[in-house]
DNA sequence: TTCGCCATGTAAGATGTTACATGATTAG
DNA sequence: CTAATCATGTAACATCTTACATGGCGAA
């Protein structure tokens, strides 16, 4: 299971609360990880339990306490040790691909507003991981000392990113004008 | 679920035993899905007793005794009501990623193994899928009668397949020369 | 004779999802 | 006044993974 070591690198990058995970799993991490608060509060208490992270109370005035977690020594350890593990390519599920080869069963055509609303929702992401890029890694004026190792490496996961929703899109055009080839309209 | 809505599309390809589907979802359909065979005589069995598929026990000289599995009216009738609903775009899991930007609190260089690893594994899905490409869909003589719908949306979910693993090799290579940027090695 | 393939399953445990629950603050 | 955001959790259920179990056939 890798959410722990999702979690850890989370951490590492900076500390924050359970609630604060949840959100960056929904934002930059959730790219391509997904979890929701629920599961992440679950396994915040194990990983404490295991010595893998520490807790730290947080008053704050206007919002509610919350507990921020950070990395402890056991963690770093137990993340290092799963770098260094080989791990299988993740397992796939795409819904959308059994719903394309289930067309055949049914009427191609009425999938056509199904593939638009998922291109749509591409084209949506792809805009948002371009404007991070231009946030987060914008044209850099000249040289600027050492490279960063994390910003780099972040830098080219969202890369991935960036290059699996360009293809998607592409995808789905092809996708479309197979459809549409299937079933012409008027 | 659509582990179902998976099973319901490939008896409709092809009925078959729950060893059958095991093997299918190990190689074409498990290029978008996968399952191990204790998930799907799971399933099945719920499958059947829902009444979305029927059995035939079928006797075999040489080999054991099999369950046959075909589609039931009420089965089609739950495929095509899951086609028409809308669906989110799935939930990504990628250990790699995670790895990758957990690489920046570890050695850098040390990832380098794992992510040549990792695309070799692509590399020898693509050219499995460019095999299958040019053996289902190869070279056609001519034009040849109405276009088979079935087969045309599977040759798209091919493609799509095909796309993915030569996105997967061009963003790997980035991400090496980043690694190797990060740890010049001599 | 040992290994792999065919063929079906059970059981335990880990993980993931969905619904429910609470309660304060801030913006409209 | 209403809804959204911050913040933490419990409980029930569904699903997935891993290990175990059985047994015959054919190939090396």
């Amino acid at each position: 299971m890798a959410l722990e070591h999702a979690i850890l690198v989370s951490l590492l990058e900076k500390p924050g609360s359970g609630y604060e995970l949840a959100r960056r799993f929904e934002r930059s991490i959730g790219y391509f990880w997904t979890a929701t608060h629920q599961q992440i509060y679950r396994v915040l208490k194990r990983m404490e339990a295991d010595g893998w992270v520490v807790v730290r109370d947080v008053a704050q005035k206007t919002r509610p306490d919350k507990k921020e977690y950070a990395v402890a020594p056991a963690g770093r350890e137990a993340l290092s040790r799963w770098l260094h593990d080989p791990i299988e390519p993740e397992s796939v599920r795409h819904d959308l691909a059994v719903k394309i080869r289930g067309a055949a069963f049914d009427d191609p055509a009425a999938l056509v507003r199904e593939v638009e609303r998922h291109q749509g929702l591409h084209r949506d992401r792809l805009a948002h991981y371009l404007a991070g890029e231009r946030r987060d890694f914008g044209p850099e004026p000249g040289a600027c000392g050492p490279p960063d190792a994390g910003r780099e490496l972040q830098h080219a996961v969202l890369r991935g990113g960036i290059a699996y929703e360009r293809m998607m899109i592409d995808w789905l055009d092809d996708v479309l004008a197979t459809l549409h080839r299937l079933a012409p309209g008027p």
